[in-house]
DNA sequence: CGCGGAAGTC
DNA sequence: GACTTCCGCG
């Protein structure tokens, strides 16, 4: 069952960041069941079970007795606990696993946008951010809960960003939880502060946890103890996270509760990639990603995840950084906000479980599996495998250039300052989004996979990272997450059904590194989809010619995969939020776990976003498929797409859903305002805030500066891209 | 058990 | 805004 490190860690921190509420001082329900959640202690009251966050109440009176402890709410019981669970379902948050009794499922996208920027950009690695949104460690960004544990504490995201700012606004957050506790000694609150340790729970402890007091001191002590750089691996190392499963994998665990064997990560299964395990450099990348269930995809992208080897994997904090610039307002803006998903439909954050039965991702899985020895559980911590993948492939990476021996190659494009635009080895294949069914129905078996696009010599890439970042950039970057791109544009016209989702990949591992395959692998049917898809294909098709002539081709190869309603949805809020910007698409791409596996190339696939079971085949075959190359306008694409990106913060107009969108407006609004998420931590922001420190090469002093110059860089990436479709 | 409206609280 | 409380309905 649980993992042994899991202590705490179940889902990334940014899973903690408190979206929406950035007014909301205290404790929001949804991070009170994911505190639960993530300590052992509470697993036989609540556990994640099943898919991907998904989680079972195992002792409805005990969860609600708590939650009233902690809300100082005597009266509470599991009928009130539940309304407020239902709540979330229009925001989102959460949502009701049908037919399972006192199982509910969060819906990471949500959650994800939010936290995305921070996403572990810091060493740590922890990388994962999009698709994994458990992402074991915790170190959550901004927002806590108490901070339990020190890991959370330590989050790597924090380091990354300023260490002092980082810190305050942790420690606020952690002042507030612990502020919110009752009075009465039985806060859970306290309990749950704890929960570092673990068992200790008590109150007594707070303490030291710093929960409780408040804040800064606590949070800072955690801090100074870590270096704010050290790798999430580092992190767990200490704790006991991630990496290495293999440590604890029995020590918690009990066996199980009752109901499931998951351990505090939202994945069920994870297996923690070996190679994390093996070592430090283990990225921890989320379980889930690794996990994911095939059926979706495989995950990939995990920005992050570079498969650097050596240090930490994960994302480089700049960069995240540069990513957050570019899309500072975009990828903030969208934040949280369902729209954000909505432009970028196609990241799937992938599940936990469902194995999938890709022939690609099995390759990968199988070997991170065996690596991991063992260990769902460890699977479930860190490990991803893509990250493994990307380890083990990098090393033979040709690419001289390399900067950064442990990054990956992709990450090169990230340093635009210094790389001149076109240094980029990276190449890109390009799929060009499914054609309608029609036609793919025609052509898609013909097709293999067209690789085509990849100009020769990935030209593509070449502008600098960035370019070739920023190139997928809005649309792309979406895709990114999970390394499924949308790519709107396709031509074809999609209809209303959705855009196609676009995979890049980076081709050759192994090859030649950076190529990138771009597949469309959508297969969304926006229908299903939550409104924000809906609004999202609605935007698409309106905004982009992109439309897509069938989301469905996605599909079709995984076109099987409808799932019911609920899984649809489910999936879909799990799909993985916005893609890494730009900027970060390396990343992703190198992550990917099991998009590496048909190489070993770190690649970043999107998979569709359906958790059809029955699509994991259908997703890889996408995938591999990718028969559906072909050439795409893709400057086209990323142009308008960056546009109508840079558009939409501007305005925010867009059709709205139901409740969801006023929420998201609102942000929005915010947002544009620049104001980061982040901001008001205030604290966190000024200090730590990443943006600037990530800011190119710090060319860009200002946010505005920095997201102008992005936009230069992306339309010069484009460029770029179009000449290499040119061949196309 | 689960849903969701309605009203009320903080 | 985020619940909490109450309640009718299926």
């Amino acid at each position: 069952m649980k993992t042994p490190g899991d202590t705490g860690f179940a889902f990334p921190d940014w899973a903690y960041k408190p979206e929406s509420s950035p007014g909301s001082r205290q404790i929001q329900l949804w991070h009170f069941i994911l505190e639960l959640l993530r300590k052992e202690e509470y697993h036989d009251v609540i556990a994640w079970q099943g898919d991907y966050g998904e989680f079972v109440i195992k002792d409805p009176d005990e969860v609600a007795r708590l939650w009233g402890a902690r809300k100082c709410k005597p009266q509470m019981n599991y009928d009130k606990l539940s309304r407020a669970l239902r709540y979330y379902y229009n925001k989102r948050i959460l949502h009701k696993t049908k037919g399972k009794r006192f199982t509910y499922k969060f819906n990471f996208n949500k959650l994800v946008l939010v936290n995305y920027p921070f996403i572990d950009m810091g060493s740590s690695g922890s990388s994962v951010p999009q698709s994994a949104p458990p992402v074991p460690t915790g170190a959550g960004t901004h927002f806590r809960f108490p901070p339990s544990t020190p890991s959370e504490v330590l989050s790597p995201n924090e380091d990354l960003r300023s260490p002092g700012g980082m810190f305050s606004s942790v420690t606020r957050r952690m002042a507030r939880g612990s502020v919110s506790d009752c009075s009465d000694g039985t806060s859970v609150n306290s309990e749950i502060e704890e929960g570092n340790t673990g068992a200790a729970e008590e109150r007594g402890e707070r303490g030291v946890s710093g929960g409780g007091g408040g804040g800064p001191g606590g949070g800072g002590g955690y801090r100074s103890i870590i270096h704010p750089r050290l790798s999430h691996e580092t992190l767990f190392r200490m704790y006991g996270g991630p990496s290495n499963p293999a440590g604890h994998p029995g020590s918690r665990g009990p066996a199980g509760h009752r109901i499931h064997q998951e351990p505090l990560s939202p994945f069920p299964v994870s297996p923690l990639p070996g190679p994390g395990g093996a070592s430090l450099l283990a990225p921890p990348l989320s379980p889930a990603l690794s996990m994911t269930p095939t059926s979706h995809l495989p995950y990939t992208p995990s920005p992050t995840l570079s498969p650097m080897l050596g240090s930490h994997f994960s994302f480089n904090p700049e960069d995240m950084k540069r990513y957050l610039q570019a899309h500072t307002q975009s990828v903030y803006n969208y934040g949280l906000s369902p729209r954000a998903f909505l432009q970028y439909p196609n990241i799937v954050i992938p599940h936990p479980h469902r194995p999938t039965p890709d022939k690609e991702r099995g390759t990968a899985e199988r070997a991170e599996r065996a690596a991991t020895a063992g260990g769902e559980r460890g699977g479930e911590r860190h490990h991803h495998p893509s990250l493994a993948h990307s380890a083990h492939h990098l090393p033979h990476h040709p690419h001289s250039a390399h900067p950064h021996p442990h990054s990956h190659p992709m990450h090169y494009p990230l340093h635009l300052g210094e790389e001149p635009p076109h240094m980029s080895p990276f190449k890109f294949k390009l799929q060009p989004p499914p054609l309608g069914r029609k036609q793919r129905e025609g052509q898609s078996q013909n097709k293999p996979r067209q690789s085509s696009l990849s100009s020769g010599s990935g030209s593509m890439s070449s502008t600098s990272g960035l370019g070739s970042s920023l190139s997928f950039g809005s649309d792309l970057s979406s895709a990114s997450g999970s390394g499924v791109i949308s790519a709107s544009s396709s031509t074809q016209s999609l209809s209303s059904a959705g855009l196609p989702k676009i995979k890049v990949e980076p081709i050759s591992d192994i090859e030649s590194e950076e190529e990138v395959e771009v597949t469309d692998i959508s297969d969304e049917d926006p229908d299903e989809r939550d409104e924000d898809y809906e609004h999202f294909s609605l935007r698409h098709s309106a905004a982009s010619d992109h439309q897509q002539p069938n989301h469905r081709l996605a599909n079709g190869t995984s076109a099987g995969q409808h799932q019911p309603h609920e899984e649809d949805l489910d999936e879909d809020v799990f799909k993985a939020p916005a893609p890494p910007p730009p900027a970060l698409m390396p990343f992703f791409t190198s992550q990917h776990p099991h998009s590496s596996a048909q190489r070993g190339l770190p690649a970043v696939k999107s998979e569709p976003a359906e958790p059809g079971e029955s699509n994991t085949s259908p997703s890889q075959t996408a995938a591999t498929g990718a028969a559906q190359t072909k050439c795409i306008p893709l400057k086209l694409r990323f142009k308008r797409r960056w546009s109508e990106d840079q558009r939409m913060e501007t305005s925010q107009e867009e059709s709205d859903d139901k409740k969801v969108r006023p929420e998201e407006e609102r942000e929005r609004g915010r947002q544009s305002n620049g104001c980061m998420e982040m901001e008001e931590d205030g604290t966190g922001r000024g200090e730590g805030d990443s943006p600037p420190p990530l800011a190119y090469e710090g060319s860009l002093g200002t946010p505005l500066a920095s997201h102008q110059r992005v936009s230069a860089e992306l339309h010069r990436a484009t460029a770029q891209l179009s000449l290499e479709n040119k061949d196309c």
